[in-house]
DNA sequence: CAAGATTGAATGATCAATCTTT
DNA sequence: AAAGATTGATCATTCAATCTTG
C-alpha cells in the first residue's frame, strides 16, 4: 500500500507541513493483503462460474435471487440498489439486460409515479430455479468449505461493520 | 442466494435426479450477504478516492505499489499478475495505460526472452509518493478504523484460506 | 507442445447530465 | 429543490485467439 521509502523522513524542526502519513503495520498488512485479494479474485470466480452456467454475471444473479425473495416477487428500483449494493445507474443497465432476456419486467409503481417496481417473470424464476444449485455449490465449494463454525461466527461479526464503514458515502 | 421455494421439495421414492442442494444456514447467510456487500463496496470505494485524486484506479495503484516494493523496481508480468490478483490480460491492458502515463516502461527479460519486465519510472515513483499518504488514509478510514487488534488478527488467519480456496483455478 | 505475454472484440461499470414527479 | 430513476459516453475487464520463445 505504500511506496518504499528512500530515507527517513525527517523534518526540520519547525514543520508546517502535512504529517508522515501513518502507514499500515505489519499485522495490519497481514490482513490487507489477503482483503484486496480476495475482493479482486471472489467475484471474478462467481462470475465465471454463473456465465458459464447462466450467461450472466453474479449482479445479475443478485438481482434475480432478491426479487425471488420478496412479496409478490418485486422491489423498487432503489430497494434492489440497496440490497445488492449496486449504484442506481448500474442497476438500471442491469435490469435492462434482463429485462431483454424476459427474466424481468418494470412496472409503474402504485403509489407514486417516480417509483418503477421490477418484478421477477414466470421464465425469471425458472431460470433461477434452474442455475441457483450450481451456484450454491459454488459458493459452498469456494468459501464455506474451507471455514469453521467459529470463522464464520466471526466473518458475521466483523464484515457487516466494514460494509457499514465502505457503505457511508 | 437461493431462490424462494415453491413447494418442498418432496421427491418419488426412487429417486435419480440430483439430491436437493444444501443451501446456506442462516448462520452462512449471515456471513455471505455482508461478504458480498464488502467484494463489491470496498474496491468501488477504493477506486473512487484514487481516481479523483490521482486518476487511476486501485488495480493500476497496486501495479505501482508493488514495483515500488520489487528490487531494482521492476518485476516480471506474471509475478505482477500474481501479487496483484489479475489476469495476465487485464495487467497487459492496465500496463500499457500506466505506460502511455509514463508511470512504468516495459523492457525485454535479460535471461528468457519470453518474460517481460516491467520497471517504475522516477516519474512514476513521484506520482506514488505523492498519491500514496491520501490512499493509505482513506484505507484507514475504510477499513482499519472500524476493526479491533483482534479483529484484524482474526482476518489474517481466516482470508488466506479463503484466497488459496478462490484462487484454485 | 508449454510458458509467457499480448491483442482485439464484446461486455460491463462508472460518471455526469438529464428527466419526471413530488 | 429533492427524490427516484434513466441515459449515453467513456473507460475497464473479460474471453478467445494469437504470437513468440524455450
Amino acid at each position: 500500500v505504500s511506496p518504499a521509502k528512500t530515507r527517513p523522513a525527517s523534518r526540520a524542526v519547525v514543520d508546517d507541513g502535512p504529517a508522515e502519513p501513518r502507514w499500515l503495520t505489519s499485522a495490519e498488512m497481514a490482513a490487507w493483503l489477503p482483503l484486496v485479494h480476495l475482493v479482486t479474485l471472489l467475484p471474478q470466480r462467481l462470475d465465471r462460474q454463473l456465465r458459464n452456467d447462466a450467461g450472466i454475471g453474479h449482479g445479475y444473479y443478485q438481482i434475480l435471487a432478491m426479487l425471488s425473495a420478496a412479496p409478490r416477487h418485486e422491489l423498487r428500483m432503489s430497494e434492489l440498489a440497496d440490497y445488492t449494493a449496486m449504484s442506481p445507474s448500474r442497476l438500471s443497465h442491469a435490469v435492462d439486460a434482463l429485462e431483454d432476456r424476459g427474466w424481468v419486467r418494470r412496472c409503474a409503481g402504485r403509489h407514486d409515479a417516480r417509483v418503477q417496481l421490477t418484478r421477477l417473470t414466470a421464465a425469471g424464476r425458472r431460470e433461477l430455479e434452474r442455475i441457483a444449485p450450481a451456484h450454491v455449490a459454488e459458493v459452498r465449494q469456494r468459501v464455506f468449505d474451507h471455514l469453521s463454525r467459529e470463522d464464520i461466527a466471526h466473518l458475521a461479526r466483523i464484515l457487516p461493520r466494514l460494509v457499514d464503514a465502505s457503505l457511508a458515502t
